[in-house]
RNA sequence: GGGUGGUUAGCUCAGUUGGUUUAGAGCGUCUGGUUUACACCCAGAAGGUCACAGGUUCGAUUCCUGUACCACCCACCA
């Protein structure tokens, strides 16, 4: 006999060891079924699973198990990220935390620095690995894959190379993003825009007055800019100079006259550029050839150009700067309640500054990507695959700001100057020249040996050319590089890889795995990686492959906290561990509290009392079980035994109306599940659970029972609900599958069954319980004590004869002494109550319990309310407009509810007269 | 500055092509219950002019426009 209680605790790990030794998680690329294939988004090896990982597991969990079930080929493979600057920067920040040391980079070096970064990822994935298996996730550990895997490598390598030849790939001099706190750059995604108050200071700057928030970069300003259209400075033109006091002494100036760059309803109408250190003022010098100069350092301390004040860092020297500038005569003003928006590195939180470098980028714009026989830019792939639906985004909307950030996409910076990472393939020859010193403007040689550059797929040890001695490029690949070939680079056969003759079409063309499993069926993932991630999958994917990585992109919201904030670590309060949850609730629980209710790409909230909600279904669903094992013990009957070969004909009307409605429920689950519906769904099952199954049919089961029928529901059942709740469905299943049944993982999804089909039953079912119903209210209603029995009288206009064929149940659960069925309604009587349903009327005999004066009230209240629906119907019924245009199965439903009101109505009032 | 989403019962949210909905669920509230699984339960009930203003339509919570507030995303206003 079950336990009175579930206990997730007991099974869950026992039944996911059970799964994985059946070898269901396994997929196999030789297997002529249609693939079903989810790439498992890497979560970061940086340490714990969190709620965002939860909800991706259980969503995509959902999608794989149905897919399974319903006879695919499924294959989700798991993995890992090397989450390149993320991880550095945790665990820099543990070395000078634990270890005391200030900066470990130097203190350590590269190599060994590397090796401290593998070995925590070696044991946070450990971690990840248990804590995926926790939320009951049925993914092929077989194929699991990190980023930095041989494999994978060598696909880097080899797409760097690719690109490089195509040239889509440069080496060149561009403002990028830097941050001084991690010293690296960093793209234009991984950066937030944070607002702050800052003071903002107008100065005079020769015959100008210019206005700005920095002025600290000032010293290498000798260019003033205005719109060409703006009077107020019609008597200068563009190429004046003049001199000019200015912090450091005087200079000479010159004037620029630029449409593009100035707004001259802002402030002044003019100022002074910064190429070096801004991004709009790096475009106006590039478009007019101006010079440049550095004026702070990678470090972020002022350089020798800034005189007294270099060395210092940025916020002591700007007050120090506007002191002079002030002692000069040549502070105009400052606004102190200025908002402006600094830029803050996403990973590391530190401020980052514009700053022009030597990178890598890929460039987006050039047409070198065969795609549907043309050639495009990998811009206009990108945007190619969204519009011509070959990759569909759900919720649709999300379409808009991809092609948002598309539309806009600059060249996308690549090299990273930190150490955890693929070290970029590129060699320079130190003898052959150029390579070495590494300057020039965006190097685009179309070989792959040119000038001393090489890009390698081994190491090199000396030049290919001269044989003089190399240098390898110290920076790492953007971390996106490599997760943008995710979907592929995982399904490449690792010993494949190993044969350095074999080129990437080759292994691509070899490995079972990527012809079987690739396009991937549906990519599943949080909406705020949209751009970082998915879009770079789509670029990197389309153009690696010639394939589009996925067909669907499921989009989920962010987890949020009972009062809608972000969910934060730092605050354990508000914060939810799943691995808190879990034992306290269940796994299954806490799967259902993020996706009954939820849809896609909005954020939700989720709190304890949800998640306990869904633990009381569980147990609902477990103690239903129970029952029916009970009422199998009690008949004799085996319940890993029966249920084959069903027949209609000996079947009660209950049991026949149960066996339609699940005909309903497996079409709809299927139905939903196959449109991504999840919630629906999920909700449709639970109420079926528990308002349909629990409710009415195990409590007319109590009176009349058939056990093979009531086996088979719950089969049908726990097979529906398997991809939502996987353990408490195996755990039961247990108990109630035929003997020498597989796991219900691998079970086949249920099919409906026309032939099962009765209308007749559930409409005469519905009769029987909104007469219970009905007695229920009208106790309640009038306060009849639960210890009294009182006779019904029930007027039927059809179906008496079922309803007396089936009274003892009325008598049982409505708590009725006797019933009498009359097909004529029968005389009214004082202390008789009423309630009038659509074909029965329900009549309770209540003399000398009941207050008459309160029947009437009920019965003039109900009256009200009946006369204005009635009212309502009519008005439309008599508006020509309504009857001319309305479908005529609207008019006719409209014409039925006019007769149904008004006879409720005649019957209200003939009882009220008789009271009075 | 541009864009997206939200605004539905006290709280958290569903609502799939405009009429079978006199708008649903869970939690909470109120009343009553140890009824042959379940108090992680059962029965009954209260509670909403679907943010506001227009428009389209015979008919709008649902489509369109605008307004307000909230949230988020994007952007080089010095």
């Amino acid at each position: 006999m079950l336990p009175k209680a579930y206990d997730p605790k007991a099974c869950e790990d026992k039944i996911y060891a059970l799964w994985e030794e059946s070898g269901a998680f396994k997929a196999d690329a030789k297997s002529k079924k249609e693939p079903f294939v989810i790439s498992m988004p890497p979560p970061n090896a940086t340490g714990q699973l969190h709620l965002g990982h939860a909800v991706m597991l259980a969503l995509e969990d959902i999608f794989i198990r149905f897919a399974r079930m319903q006879g695919k080929e499924a294959l989700w493979l798991p993995g890992t990220d090397h989450a390149a600057i993320a991880t550095e920067s945790v665990v820099i920040k543990k070395i000078q935390k634990e270890e005391k040391i200030k900066d470990p980079r130097a203190h350590y070096g590269r190599e060994k620095l590397v090796a401290k970064i593998a070995e925590f990822v070696e044991q946070s994935r450990s971690t990840i690995r248990s804590q995926v298996r926790k939320m009951g996730a049925s993914c092929d550990w077989s194929r699991e894959r990190y980023t930095l895997d041989a494999s994978l490598n060598r696909c880097v390598n080899e797409v760097f190379k690719r690109m490089y030849a195509d040239e889509l790939i440069y080496r060149g001099q561009r403002i990028v993003n830097w941050d001084p706190k991690m010293q690296t750059t960093v793209s234009d995604d991984e950066i937030e825009h944070i607002e702050e108050k800052a003071p903002f200071y107008t100065f005079q700057y020769g015959p100008f007055q210019i206005s700005t928030a920095r002025p600290e970069t000032k010293f290498g300003d000798k260019v003033v800019v205005m719109h060409p259209d703006d009077e107020r400075y019609k008597q200068y033109k563009d190429g004046d100079t003049f001199e000019c006091e200015w912090i450091n002494g005087k200079i000479m100036a010159t004037v620029i006259k630029d449409d593009k760059a100035i707004d001259p309803t802002f402030g002044t109408g003019c100022m002074t550029i910064t190429p070096w250190h801004d991004m709009t003022d790096f475009d106006l010098a590039e478009r007019r050839h101006l010079s440049r100069e550095q004026i702070i350092g990678f470090d972020g301390r002022l350089l020798d150009v800034a005189g007294e004040f270099a060395g210092m860092p940025i916020e002591e020297a700007r007050p120090k700067v506007v002191e002079k500038l002030k002692e000069k005569g040549l502070l105009v003003k400052v606004d102190e309640n200025y908002i402006h928006r600094i830029a803050v590195s996403y990973r590391g939180k530190g401020i980052v500054e514009p700053q022009i470098k030597e990178q890598w980028f890929i460039d987006v714009n050039k047409p070198v990507v065969v795609w549907k026989k043309k050639k495009l830019s990998l811009k206009e792939v990108m945007q190619d695959v969204i519009r011509s639906k070959d990759i569909q985004i759900i919720p649709e909307r999300f379409e808009k700001v991809y092609f948002h950030w598309v539309d806009n996409l600059r060249d996308w910076c690549i090299s990273r100057q930190i150490w955890w990472g693929h070290r970029i393939p590129v060699y320079y020859c130190l003898e052959c020249g150029e390579g070495k010193s590494r300057v020039g403007e965006g190097i685009r040689d179309s070989g792959l040996g040119h000038r001393g550059i090489f890009v390698s797929l081994q190491s090199l040890k000396k030049c290919p050319q001269c044989g003089g001695p190399v240098e390898q490029d110290p920076d790492t690949l953007d971390t996106w590089f490599s997760s943008g070939l995710w979907t592929w680079s995982t399904l490449i056969d690792p010993t494949l890889a190993e044969d350095t003759s074999l080129s990437l079409q080759d292994l691509l063309k070899k490995s079972p795995d990527f012809q079987k499993f690739h396009p991937t069926a549906v990519m599943e993932t949080g909406y705020d990686i949209l751009f970082f991630w998915v879009a770079r999958m789509i670029l990197m994917t389309t153009y690696a492959t010639g394939q589009i990585p996925f067909k669907h992109v499921y989009l989920h919201g962010l987890v949020r906290t009972r009062d809608g904030k972000k969910m934060s670590k730092s605050d354990p309060s508000t914060c939810i561990d799943p691995l808190a949850i879990i034992p306290k609730y269940g796994a299954d629980a806490l799967r259902l509290s993020m996706i009954v209710g939820q849809s896609p790409g909005n954020d939700f909230r989720l709190y304890e009392e949800k998640i306990g909600g869904y633990r009381n279904f569980i147990n609902k669903l477990w103690n239903a079980s129970r029952f029916v094992l009970m009422q199998c013990e009690k008949a004799g009957v085996d319940p890993k035994g029966a249920g084959k070969g069903l027949g209609l004909g000996d079947l009660s009307v209950v049991d026949r109306a149960l066996l339609s409605s699940l005909q309903a429920l497996i079409a709809d689950v299927t139905e939903g599940l196959q449109k991504y519906r999840l919630s629906e769904v999920g909700e449709r099952l639970y109420s079926f659970v528990w308002d349909y199954f629990c409710d009415w049919y195990l409590e007319f089961s109590k009176g009349e029972s058939n056990p093979v029928v009531l086996v088979h529901a719950l089969r049908t059942i726990v097979h529906l609900l398997h991809p939502y709740c996987p353990f408490v469905t195996e755990e039961l299943w247990g108990q109630i599958g035929p003997k020498g049944c597989s796991p219900l993982i691998r079970e086949p999804w249920p099919v409906a069954n026309k032939k099962l089909i009765d209308r007749e039953a559930e409409e005469q079912l519905q009769l029987l319980i909104d007469v219970i119903s009905s007695i229920r209210s009208l106790r309640a209603e009038y306060d009849v004590v639960p210890e009294m029995k009182i006779p019904a009288t029930v007027h039927a206009t059809r179906s008496g004869p079922f309803l007396s064929q089936h009274q003892a149940h009325v008598l049982r659960l409505a708590n009725v002494s006797e019933l009498a069925v009359v097909p004529k309604a029968p005389a009214h009587h004082h202390g008789m109550v009423s309630a009038f349903r659509k074909g029965i009327d329900v009549h309770l005999s209540l003399e000398g319990i009941v207050d008459l004066a309160q029947v009437k009230v009920n019965l003039e209240a109900e009256r009200t309310q009946l006369t204005k629906f009635l009212s309502g119907v009519r008005a439309k019924l008599e508006n020509e407009q309504f009857m001319a245009r309305a479908k005529p199965e609207v008019i006719e439903n409209e014409k039925q509810k006019l007769a149904d009101a008004e006879a409720k109505i005649a019957k209200i009032e003939e009882r009220l007269k008789a009271l009075s």
